[in-house]
RNA sequence: GGCCCGUUCGUCUAUCGGCUAGGACACAAGAUUUUCAUUCUUGAAAGACGAGUUCGACUCUCGUACGGGCUACCA
């Protein structure tokens, strides 16, 4: 009997939602839906020192942005709510306690500044200092105290923690769905704190498994980072009396450096050129960052280019729809290895999904645009507009250099092709094309292009000669697509008034 | 340092013991073209290293090297 597959995004609102944050969703997306499952948003907010506001608004917008669709969560309510981890603070003191009383756990007195200590010593001494098995009964903890003396502490608000009794040589036997196998043994582990009575919140591991049990979690699928603690994890279920309803595990490869070494980080855009974040982000205190979505990627290119990093279809296929993601996509399929991030990949994907939208789609990209060019057409003319254009489209961004001509008389000419086109007999010769072109009635371009090509033969005229003189004219630089897409789309009077313009204002090269 | 994970073209990757090692990005050359692009064709480009198992190893095992992660009262 197989149950139902509930998996969680559980991001920590510090800051901007990194897109490694955004691929560990998608895959938790993809899988859900792929198994018919439910996708939960669970805010891990239990530091309260590195809260950033905003921060969760960003979170909740970047998913709705990329597609990314929440069953469960915050923002979204449901049976296991609330799904803020601050909101459910006094939930997690009595996991705490019951740790305590079974033995898996125990209160600590230590404080901060003692520990500091302990490590510097330590590392006088060339070791590692590690609260464990070896210096837990020698430290200020429930283990060595008499239950008086802890009782008295507590109760006169001295600060302390709960952590978790790492037993001692106990090898964790872990399976995990994309490394298999994977052992460690609980000597090398630490205690870790579990509990701070500082701020009353649980840190991560407990949160984390006392959740996941509440909401039913059914598959963890998470970063690398999460690897080491992972017998911890494990442990905490067995101590809770959990192992049956245990979730399966998943840790994805990490996304790397484009160039370098380590982990993606901010700073690697910055110094690059490219996004690191979805969305354009301005913190609190006025740091910005910039995203995909300004940046002029559209949002299945995005997702393409990002599930295609650390995971593949075992197929040639690249461009897939989100619903295709969502037909071929496995855990199995996911590779070990990190993944370097590859900016240029990412600019390919969103050209390709350029060249790929229709009239009707770019209209809503367009209009924007336009507006703040003061530029008022209809949907029509500015989706027809883009799509003429759209082979020369890498990003959104390219839109307006890309197609202004189509709404604006060129205000001056592109001085290379004007010194090769507007010389000699041209300034002539387009004279009399205008009247070629005002006899026209029907200005699609398939007539125009007949009735010109024809006068063109006739006339034993240059095709080159006479369309980058027209160019010259109509778009005024060497570049836009053929010239009779333009004039179908320009029309007769401004195609005629456009001429006329050039005759007029610019001087023959000599 | 310790523990864990990993290692195929510059990059993302295919290959689940039989390989003339395939695809994509980027790069180079050529073709198409009224400009700029697009597109198409072609090219160069890889199994970290060393042992072992096997008729046969990129594929399995071990070691080494290298890379990555973790080692907080962060997540």
């Amino acid at each position: 009997m197989k149950r139902e597959v509930r998996v969680r995004f559980a991001p920590s609102p510090t800051g901007p939602l990194h897109i490694g944050g955004v691929r560990t969703a998608l895959y938790n997306y993809l899988f859900a839906r792929r198994h018919g499952g439910k996708m939960i948003l669970r805010i891990e907010d239990t530091d309260s020192q590195r809260f950033v506001p905003g921060a969760e608004e960003y979170i909740i917008e970047s998913l709705k942005w990329c597609g990314i669709e929440i069953d469960e969560g915050v923002g979204f309510g449901g049976p296991h709510a609330p799904y803020r981890q601050s909101e459910r603070k006094e939930i997690y003191l009595q996991y705490a306690k019951q740790l305590i009383d079974a033995g898996w756990a125990y209160y600590a007195f230590d404080t901060p500044e003692e520990l500091d200590k302990l490590r510097a010593e330590a590392e006088a001494a060339g070791k590692t200092f590690a609260y464990n098995y070896e210096v837990r009964e020698q430290l200020t903890t429930s283990l060595r105290l008499s239950k008086e003396e802890v009782e008295e502490r507590i109760a006169r608000g001295d600060q302390w923690v709960v952590r978790f009794k790492m037993p001692e040589n106990e090898v964790v036997k872990m399976d995990d769905l994309i490394r298999g196998h994977v052992e460690m043994n609980t000597s090398t582990l630490d205690d870790k704190v579990l509990y701070k009575s500082a701020d009353a919140l649980p840190t991560y591991h407990l949160a984390n498994i006392v959740d996941d049990h509440l909401m039913e979690v059914s598959h963890v699928i998470r970063g690398e980072e999460w690897l080491p603690s992972l017998p911890l994890h494990y442990l905490l279920y067995r101590a809770f009396g959990w192992t049956d309803t245990q979730p399966e595990f998943a840790h994805l490869p990490l996304l790397l450096k484009p160039t370098g070494s380590g982990k993606l980080s901010k700073r690697d855009g910055d110094k690059m050129g490219f996004p690191v974040f979805p969305l354009f982000w301005t913190s609190p205190t006025g740091e910005t960052a910039r995203g995909y979505r300004e940046d002029g990627y559209l949002p299945g290119a995005f997702i393409n280019m990002l599930s295609l990093l650390g995971w593949n279809p075992g197929t040639e296929q690249e461009i897939f729809s989100m619903q295709e993601l969502i037909d071929a996509f496995s855990l199995d399929r996911v590779s070990k290895a990190g993944a370097r991030f590859q900016p240029d990949k990412a600019k390919w994907f969103n050209a390709q999904y350029m060249h790929s939208l229709t009239a009707e789609e770019f209209a809503p990209l367009m209009q924007p645009i336009l507006k703040a060019n003061g530029i008022e057409v209809s949907d029509e003319r500015a989706g027809k507009a883009a799509e003429i254009m759209k082979e020369r489209m890498t990003l959104t961004t390219d839109m307006w250099d890309l197609t202004s001509f189509f709404f604006v008389a060129p205000a001056e000419y592109e001085e290379k092709l004007a010194k090769k086109q507007w010389k000699g007999d041209n300034p002539t010769m387009l004279k009399e094309l205008r009247g070629v072109l005002e006899a026209i009635d029907d200005f699609s371009k398939e007539n125009t292009e007949s009735v010109v090509r024809a006068w063109i033969e006739k006339r034993e005229l240059g095709l080159g000669q006479v369309m980058n003189t027209l160019r010259l004219a109509l778009v005024g630089a060497g570049k836009g697509p053929g010239m009779f897409d333009v004039t179908e789309f320009l029309g007769k009077e401004e195609t005629l008034k456009r001429i006329d313009a050039i005759i007029a204002n610019l001087k023959p090269m000599e």
